[in-house]
DNA sequence: CGACACATGTAACACGTTACATGATTTG
DNA sequence: CAAATCATGTAACGTGTTACATGTGTCG
């Protein structure tokens, strides 16, 4: 529901067409998640169908512009206030490994070290960008680097923990 | 790709039928993510389909065992390989916040403070379950714990920083 | 006997993704 | 003028999700 729910976001700010959407959305995320045009269009079809959306008439204009609605503003209000809750999201990491131990014919360590390593090397790659990054970097640029880092110190601190885990677990029975 | 790579990855320790295959998953992920089983069935006729799996056959069985195929193996053995990148898995947290910012007419302030509420609610609720564990605790039980845990700090951190960098952005123009 | 776990499967739909077709406008 | 960007849209397909229909076996 993420797009989805994007879309409705930026049109809540000002009417927009589809590709505009499409600039939009990549420049608010820095250009970490290109968005295919494509889906710009299914989605606010999907959008329209569902009452959230509705097109802006303007003979002018042979481009296509979209508006909010109001029931659309009720669910993007709803997006804003529910709280994101990552029990509900599989996460691939963690599946992964857990159905690697579950399995019990994986070279679980392996695939530990395989994640590390990876890890670290991105690590290594967001902390140069940083760097790199004069203060005159823009907002999103920066705030999606801090999201990364953190998001891959927590990554590479749980499969060290799984290690020793796992460590234990085959030296005691 | 997860559940689908999950059967693949339970079915190469042992041939196993449907059913089966969603009590091991639920087991194994420490029941974090309920599997409807009717998912299992669609998702092992595709299996079936891309020559991932293959039916055992057993006259004493009403039930129908799966066993994976050595191209179902090969995929496996990538799954395992390929390690995982967050790059491009949407962040369905990121996404708001960043959104929100480039939206210009949402109170991203309220929508951070929301966010943390409910993230550090949850990390004192993992921590406690964590504490009532016994030792004796099962093993994903406790893995799950720390990757849900250790993903809440880290989230936790990084809205405090996007607080930070919004407060000074919006300090100096 | 009734409830619950075991067991299989289908239908319909959601969102996301890519590839394709098509054309106008801008810019080097 | 050619290439890039702007612009719209459809078709086909992928995984994931829920609801529904159906039946057997077991245990208190």
């Amino acid at each position: 529901m993420s797009i989805r729910n994007s879309l409705l976001a930026l049109l809540s700010a000002a009417p927009a067409h589809g590709y505009g959407l499409k600039s939009i959305f990549e420049a608010g995320t820095a250009g970490a998640w290109p968005l295919n045009v494509g889906q710009v269009y299914t989605t606010l079809s999907r959008l329209e169908r569902d009452g959230m959306v509705e097109p802006v008439e303007d003979s002018d204009d042979d481009r296509r512009a979209w508006r909010i609605t109001d029931d659309g503003r009720v669910a993007l209000a709803a997006w804003y206030e529910v709280p994101v809750d990552h029990r509900s999201t599989r996460d691939e990491l963690v599946i992964k490994v857990l159905v690697a131990v579950a399995a019990g014919d994986v070279d679980v360590a392996k695939v530990i070290q395989t994640q590390r390593v990876a890890t670290m090397e991105r690590l290594q790659q967001y902390t140069r960008h940083k760097m790199a990054a004069d203060p005159a970097v823009t907002m999103p640029w920066v705030m999606l680097l801090d999201a990364l880092i953190l998001r891959a110190e927590a990554e590479s601190r749980w499969l060290d923990r799984c290690e020793e885990r796992l460590g234990m677990a085959a030296a005691s029975p």
